[in-house]
DNA sequence: ATATTGTCTCAGGCAACACTCAGGAAACAT
DNA sequence: ATGTTTCCTGAGTGTTGCCTGAGACAATAT
C-alpha cells in the first residue's frame, strides 16, 4: 500500500492542523475531524488504515468512538492521545491489540514513528524488522538501539529523536526551527540554543566511532546528516 | 487451522468490545453477541471453535446456554466469565472437559492465554506441549513452570504474567502503559510504579541464574526482554 | 586586523525517572 | 481461625536527562 490513510480526531484545531501538516508531509493521506460523530461517519466512508484519536472529545469520549466503530465491524488500529494528567481519564485496557497511547504534548515525529510502528505491527504480523540504516548508523526502532559502525551507543530519548530526525532527512539541511518543530514537543517555548546543545551531545557520542563526520553544520542555515561526500 | 473462531457472549458492551479488539489482534475470528438466545443462534450457524461466555446473562444463565448447545450436539469448549463474588454460584460443576473459568476483572492477555490453552487441549490430545522458550528462559504454560537455564524459579501469578508478556514481545521496548494495559486487569487504575516494583521482583529471581542481563531498562521509554547481544 | 556574528561546549540547577524496601490489606491455604 | 503469600502503595535514595546561561571558539564581514 502506498499512501496509508490516517484519520485525525481532535477538537483542538491547532493540534489538528499540526498533525495534518506533519502527516501529509510524511506521505499519509489525511482526513481530519473535530468530533466523535464526524469521526464515525468519515471512518465509515473513507476506510482509513489508522486513527489518531483524542480521548477527550466534546461530544463523546474517544473510547466510545472506538467502540462504535468496532461494533460496526470497522476494525482499525488507534493511536490515542490524552492530556498529560488526565489521571481519572486514564482508562486502562485502552491499548488492546495493536493500539498505542501517547500523552500531550508530543513531538510530531514521535507521532509519525508510532503510527508507522502500529502499521508495521498490524499489517504484516511477522518479519520486516524495524531497522533503519543510513550511512554508518543503524537504528533498531523496536529496541530503541543505535549502532555506529556496528558498535552500540547509548542515547537519551531526546538525543535519539534528534538523530532519527536528521537521519530521516539525510543530505538535506534542516534549520534549527525545523528541528525544534519536529523533535521537541509542540508547546516547547525555549530557544534554539538547545538544538546546539543536543547536536553537541550527539557528536560526542557518535564521532569517536564514525569514520567520516556525519553531522555537519551549515553556518547560518542549520544542520545536516550526510551519508556521502561530494567534494571539490 | 489458521484462524480459530471465537464466540463472545457478554451483555456488557464494554467487555465485549475489549475482548473483541484484543482477540482480533491475536488472530482470532470473532463473533460477539449480548444474549444467550443470540449465542445459540450464532453458534449453530458459525460453528465457532470456542466460546467465551459470561455466566450472568440477562435472558438466561450461561449454564443453560451450554446445556442447550450440548443438547443440539454442538460441542464446543467454553471459557466462562463471572463477576468476582458470584458467591455460591460456583461454576465448578460447569467446567466439564476442556472448559475453563475466569473471574472479572481479567487481563486481556490472560484471556488469550487461556483460550489458546483450551484450544490446544481440545484440538489434539497429543504432543504440542505448551513450551514457550525465548533465550535463556523456558516457560511451560500448562504447568505454569518457569526455568532459567534449566533451573526452576518460583513466580507469583503477576510476576509470571509480566514475564510472559515481556518474553512474547522480546527485543521490543514496551512502555509501562502498555505493560499495565496487557498484564494488569482491565480496571486497574493504579500508577506505573507497580510495574517498576514487579520488574524489580522479577530481576531478583531471574538474575542470579541468568548469564546475561535479560530485562533491560530503556530510561524514559520502557522495558525490554532481550535475547541477543548485538556487538562486536 | 578587528569587529561581528554564529556556533560549540561545559557546568549546574532542577525535575523526572528508576530502584528498592518496608508495611498494610486482602486473598489464599491449612 | 491462623499463618502464609501476594498485591499494591508510599517513601527514601540515587541516577539520569532536560534546559539554561556564559564564555570559548570559529567563521565571516568590514
Amino acid at each position: 500500500m502506498k499512501n496509508p490513510k490516517v484519520l485525525i480526531v481532535d477538537d483542538e484545531k491547532n493540534i489538528r492542523d499540526l498533525l495534518e501538516a506533519g502527516l501529509k508531509f510524511a506521505g499519509f493521506s489525511v482526513y481530519s475531524v473535530g468530533t466523535g460523530t464526524e469521526a464515525v461517519a468519515v471512518a465509515e466512508k473513507a476506510k482509513p488504515d489508522i486513527m489518531v484519536l483524542d480521548v477527550m472529545l466534546p461530544d463523546q469520549s474517544g473510547f466510545s468512538v472506538t467502540k462504535k466503530l468496532r461494533s460496526m465491524n470497522l476494525d482499525l488500529p488507534v493511536l490515542f492521545l490524552s492530556a498529560r494528567d488526565d489521571r481519572g481519564d486514564k482508562v486502562t485496557g485502552l491499548t488492546v491489540g495493536g493500539d498505542d497511547y501517547m500523552t500531550k504534548p508530543f513531538s510530531i515525529d514521535e507521532v509519525i514513528a508510532r503510527i508507522n510502528a502500529i502499521l508495521r505491527r498490524t499489517r504484516k504480523q511477522d518479519a520486516e524488522e524495524s531497522i533503519f540504516e543510513v550511512g554508518e548508523i543503524k537504528i533498531n526502532q523496536d529496541a530503541h538501539e543505535v549502532f555506529v559502525n556496528g558498535k552500540e551507543i547509548d542515547l537519551s530519548p531526546t538525543e535519539y529523536k534528534l538523530l532519527r530526525f536528521l537521519m530521516g532527512n539525510a543530505n538535506r539541511v534542516m534549520s534549527k526551527d525545523q528541528i525544534l518543530d519536529h523533535v521537541w514537543e509542540y508547546d516547547f517555548n525555549g530557544e534554539q540554543g538547545i538544538v546546539e546543545s543536543y547536536v553537541s551531545y550527539l557528536r560526542k557520542k557518535i564521532d569517536p566511532l564514525s569514520k567520516n563526520q556525519l553531522i555537519h553544520t551549515k553556518r547560518g542555515v542549520g544542520y545536516m546528516y550526510r551519508t556521502f561526500k561530494n567534494e571539490e
